[in-house]
DNA sequence: GCCAACGTTGGC
DNA sequence: GCCAACGTTGGC
């Protein structure tokens, strides 16, 4: 299974905001990579859930993939643009804000942490994704056998 | 609010 | 196909 990272701006869409609808059309994506990325994501797959231009910015749970890639109603351009649904799995414990991201060994690659990184949809390893998780006071291996707790 | 880092667009 | 101008993202 594939793991991912998407980006949201809480002050647009939070985690708790995806906790109160239950799940969530991504869409407005329209950066090729990122479309491409969330082209490859299958039923199940589980996502970190990152917020951006927030205080602080950080990592703040794990939502899963319910609907694969399907046309971007808000999209004006047939077949340019992909949305999927999300749903949410488990809010972390404790956020994990990108200053402790930055202290992860295994993200050193991750490109989240790079300045200057404007990619809303990413992949992460397995082991970026644990590391993660496990900061944020989940075990990573929990929500493998339980994809849809909440 | 600023600005660095990019991606996209369009003129040539 | 190049590249300058422009727009957007996102950390600070």
């Amino acid at each position: 299974m594939q793991r991912w990272l998407l980006k949201s701006e809480p002050d647009v869409f939070s985690y708790d905001d995806l906790v109160r609808v239950g799940a969530e059309p991504w869409t407005g994506v329209r950066n090729y990579q990122a479309r491409n990325f969330m082209r490859a994501m299958k039923q199940g797959d589980l996502c970190v859930f990152y917020q951006s231009n927030a205080k602080p910015n950080a990592a703040v749970g794990v939502c899963s993939v319910l609907r694969e890639a399907y046309e971007d109603p808000t999209s004006t351009e047939p077949g340019r643009w992909s949305a999927v649904d999300v749903a949410p799995v488990s809010k972390f414990v404790s956020l994990v804000s990108l200053e402790r991201l930055r202290d992860l060994p295994e993200l050193l690659a991750c490109p989240l942490i790079r300045r200057g990184n404007r990619l809303s949809v990413l992949p992460l390893t397995n082991t970026e994704f644990e590391a993660i998780v496990a900061a944020g006071g989940l075990d990573p291996h929990a929500l493998d056998s339980v994809p849809m707790l909440h």
